[in-house]
DNA sequence: GTCTATACCTTGATAGAC
DNA sequence: GTCTATCAAGGTATAGAC
């Protein structure tokens, strides 16, 4: 009689620590209904209480891993100088990648890791807006999007093919140093995007 | 008595042409047995007498892939020198990218989108050595790795995020050309790879 | 709110007739 | 070499009892 159910065994937010969990341990395959309610002692039925279907849960891991990124750069950025907290704000952002890549790969390709997803868009506003301010600051144009743009590219791709081991048993070794230090140049020395005429 | 299976109907280049078209049209997922079959005109079963399983296809398929993307960057840079070869190579990859996002998709990162995978593995060696080249030419270190990693993350970050739609409905802007800019002219005053003590 | 039970779909792949 | 027929595995999601 006291096998009632309450209190809830299942809550919205046990339910994403946990499917967090599979995510960042198994990548997005691991991360499917029938294993995520296992992890959690319950039946596949009942997390649909709490989540409408799975795309609803991805959407809220995608959200969290976004504040979870930006909140790191918030803080190593913090209190630097421009040309430090973009250096601090990359060395933050790969290193999130690296430790969190099925996480990283939900938050900017979504579900299908084809086409555009809606919360792709939205992290990817948010991580924008957060690399634009701080390349403003050192550029002295505080909505230089092309040097932005550039700055975010280069961090993707290096998320990406470290992400896929793609740079080889040697890793990008000072490739990426290399190229950071080329681009905060450029942006110490271009100015504004270039064209001033526009 | 004219319907035995001579000649035969289907082909290993047959079948591939068909899959190209359909992972063009469709991305992975439109990739499957059912489909390619449906779009030849065959049955399913008859397909795996050409292809071992769905894994050989794809193999074969961004081994076609590499080589398109490979011969387009011998022939953009041909004649070129070395600054403008390497921007012709960038335009042509770039363009690859966005003309072929599934194919390139597919070449790098292979069947599953997670991990390492084999074709990826291959594919990323084959890139890197024609990108690895055209590097040297122009800082004039013939190995300069630290160099052409930054060059290639740039590059691979540009198609990513392009492939996503990820820049945004106003594109990249000219956050493309400030990044190569800056790359290049990073590599010409740079020289070698900064480390000349190792 | 969780359970049992199951429907339903989409895959890749195979056996054996022709 | 292609066919019919079918399997096995994996997934999302729902109805209705408790």
């Amino acid at each position: 009689m006291f096998t009632v159910p309450f209190p809830a065994r299942l809550s919205a937010s046990s339910i994403i620590d946990a499917a967090w969990i599979l995510l960042q341990e198994g990548g997005q395959d691991a991360l499917n209904m029938r294993a995520l309610a296992a992890a959690l002692g319950v039946r596949p039925a009942s997390l649909y209480r709490h989540f409408e279907n799975r795309e609803a849960l991805v959407r809220a891991l995608a959200e969290r891993g976004v504040l979870e990124l930006q909140d790191g750069i918030a803080r190593a950025t913090q209190g630097k100088g421009p040309r430090d907290a973009l250096w601090a704000a990359a060395s933050t952002y790969l290193n999130y990648a690296r430790n969190h890549p099925h996480a990283y790969a939900l938050m900017l390709f979504g579900d299908d890791s084809a086409q555009t997803s809606a919360q792709g868009q939205s992290a990817a506003k948010a991580l924008w807006n957060t690399l634009l301010k701080l390349v403003g600051d050192l550029s002295g144009d505080p909505d230089d999007t092309d040097q932005a743009v550039a700055f975010w590219t280069f961090l993707h791709g290096a998320a990406m093919l470290d992400r896929q081991g793609l740079y080889g048993a040697s890793g990008p070794r000072g490739g990426l140093d290399v190229g950071l230090t080329a681009l905060l140049n450029h942006m110490e020395t271009a100015g504004g995007s270039g064209d001033p005429s526009s």
